[in-house]
DNA sequence: TCTATATTTCGATTACTATAGAAATATAGA
DNA sequence: TCTATATTTCTATAGTAATCGAAATATAGA
């Protein structure tokens, strides 16, 4: 068995910083969002843009590089394609950052994140 | 006071977009990485060139970016300036993105961000 | 097969972004 | 003031990214 990824690995903090971009967009930080309060079963593309008023070409670029990099999955059901957060990809960024911040280092107390508000 | 920013508020979208895009490079994220390390006193810039093997140029390019979107704090100590991560903008990123995966939404369970690995 | 609808791909434009050498600026100390 | 060191700004280049109308493709159903 492989040793567990550390957050030193260069190739898992190129993945993030790729993420973190992908996310680094406030279309695309709707659209995760968008999909997030639709999850599990995620939503179809037309929905996302009529939603978010984003028109067709421009959003099927985003929904690739949001796939490009697993933030989101895609499942065809007849003509629509249902694109869907992807809880995988969020949680090692999720936890990578909470680690570097929280218990790594001392930066933020975890309850600041994990109770309040 | 005012009302406490909600999720929805268009200009949070943005300034966390924002941020998020400026972790979004793999020299800028390690830059993080290892302010964070050296929390809460941080790095002189010419150590952290020297650590991470970047040009003084191309590095005050990534901390002005850094700079500003208030990711980190600068203190100037005679000819040296220190930079050090501001935990509250982290904390505001990492808040939302839990809120987002793990209360408003249970995309992730609260377990596997705070306790494992 | 023909039509309607959903989604992507094409093509083009415009605008950022990362990079880094060289020059300029800022501060401290002699 | 002069020098040394730290850091930024200038200047330029190359690459990447966002946008969106129009055309192409995919699927379902009549």
């Amino acid at each position: 068995m492989a040793a567990p990824k550390k957050a030193q690995d260069p190739a898992q903090i190129i993945r993030l910083a790729d993420r973190l971009s992908a996310m680094g967009t406030e279309p695309r930080l709707r659209i995760m969002q968008l999909l997030l309060s639709a999850h599990p079963e995620g939503l179809v593309v037309g929905d996302i843009g009529t939603e978010l008023e984003i028109p067709s070409s421009t959003l099927s670029h985003h929904l690739e590089k949001l796939k490009n990099e697993q933030l989101v999955t895609v499942r065809r059901e007849g003509t629509f394609l249902w694109y869907s957060a992807n809880s995988e990809a969020l949680e090692e960024l999720l936890g990578f950052l909470y680690a570097e911040c929280c218990t790594r280092n001392k930066a933020i107390e975890p309850q600041r994140i994990v109770c309040c508000k």
